[in-house]
DNA sequence: GTCTATAGATAGATAGAC
DNA sequence: GTCTATCTATCTATAGAC
């Protein structure tokens, strides 16, 4: 979990511990308890703190999907406006967040089905921002000219997908540095979007 | 599933049934009722046909694994070997795949963490092997001097990635056709290998 | 907030007749 | 292979004392 993100306490050893378990056994396969026995607390006080399971995993996606919407804005601000740069810098921080917070987009991405609609709903909002980011970077390129694809949406899907699955197999001790894949990966963007080469 | 590759009967619908299931709800989240009542079995037609509800994923997962590498491999029999078009061929298969059998591809990607090491260790040989007949093509394209990029490794990660992930939007009625699809992602490929664009 | 105890439902898997 | 019936374990969630 990020830091600063999590509460302190129960609350916070909580989601960490959930975060943890269902990352390695999925939503299904992790029970209360094995949640509770890694936090140190009680299953009362579990659901002093939630209503219920499910409402623990929709915790744990949102403060993920927070958490990475406010790092690819941050990209954004912070960056050269020229859409290139703008480009390559989303990117870096897309896969950079996936390198660094790994189980929060595996539970992210592979546990959203076990969310009822009413629980879904807020999050898909919020991915619905971060992939907005993504689509404007593109349409500005493309209206200065600078971007050559034959389908925005195609080209945003395929760099979201492909840093999106870096937290699957990325593991510190895999030979590459996070800086490593974030620029490799941000180069792979750029040649997607079909920027020439020769500046 | 594909077609010819489901045995006929019950040991048929059992898998086809626990395929939606294990796609829709997850592994943990499927009982072995909730898959013999879509299969019209008795659970006790289930236990004879497989020895626990775990075989019944692992069968699922390991069949998804053989078609998509069948696949694969078709395309390059059939392909020029020219390492630009053997790319191009082998881009679309996956895709295509993606898209035609996405329900294969998410079990196949979100599931693996449910089987033990002792049923997992086949079905990743497989991956292995579709794996590298990518890398393959990588090498003989850059050896040729055709392709030009830093680090294989990371390029096939980000094309395979690109492309597993279509299984999780992609849908008969979303506006493309799975060849759009194939075509624009094959053309990404093309891009990320670094293939000189003035050909 | 934290404990013990437990309700009530459902899980995976099996026995044994046919 | 198919049925009814059931075992045993575990699940989510809660009650009520402190």
């Amino acid at each position: 979990m990020p830091e600063g993100v999590t509460p302190k306490g129960a609350r916070g050893r909580i989601l960490n511990a959930a975060l943890h378990q269902f990352a390695s056994q999925g939503y299904g396969g992790t029970s209360v308890r094995d949640i509770c026995a890694e936090a140190k607390v009680q299953v009362t006080t579990l659901y002093s703190h939630f209503p219920s399971k499910e409402h623990v995993l929709a915790e744990v996606i949102r403060l993920g999907n927070e958490e990475h919407f406010r790092l690819l804005r941050d990209a954004l601000l912070e960056s050269d406006p020229e859409p290139r740069k703008q480009l390559r810098n989303l990117v870096r921080a897309h896969v950079l967040s996936h390198c660094e917070f790994s189980m929060l987009a595996v539970v992210a991405s592979s546990e959203m089905h076990s969310l009822s609609e009413e629980l879904a709903t807020p999050i898909i909002a919020i991915r619905s921002q971060s992939q907005s980011l993504l689509a404007e970077v593109f349409k500005r390129g493309i209206r200065l000219g600078l971007f050559d694809v034959p389908d925005i949406e195609l080209a945003c899907r395929a760099i979201g997908g492909m840093g999106l699955r870096v937290a699957f197999w990325y593991e510190p001790n895999c030979g590459k540095s996070p800086d490593e894949v974030a620029d490799s990966y941000a180069e792979f963007a750029l040649r997607i979007a079909g920027v020439d080469r020769s500046d």
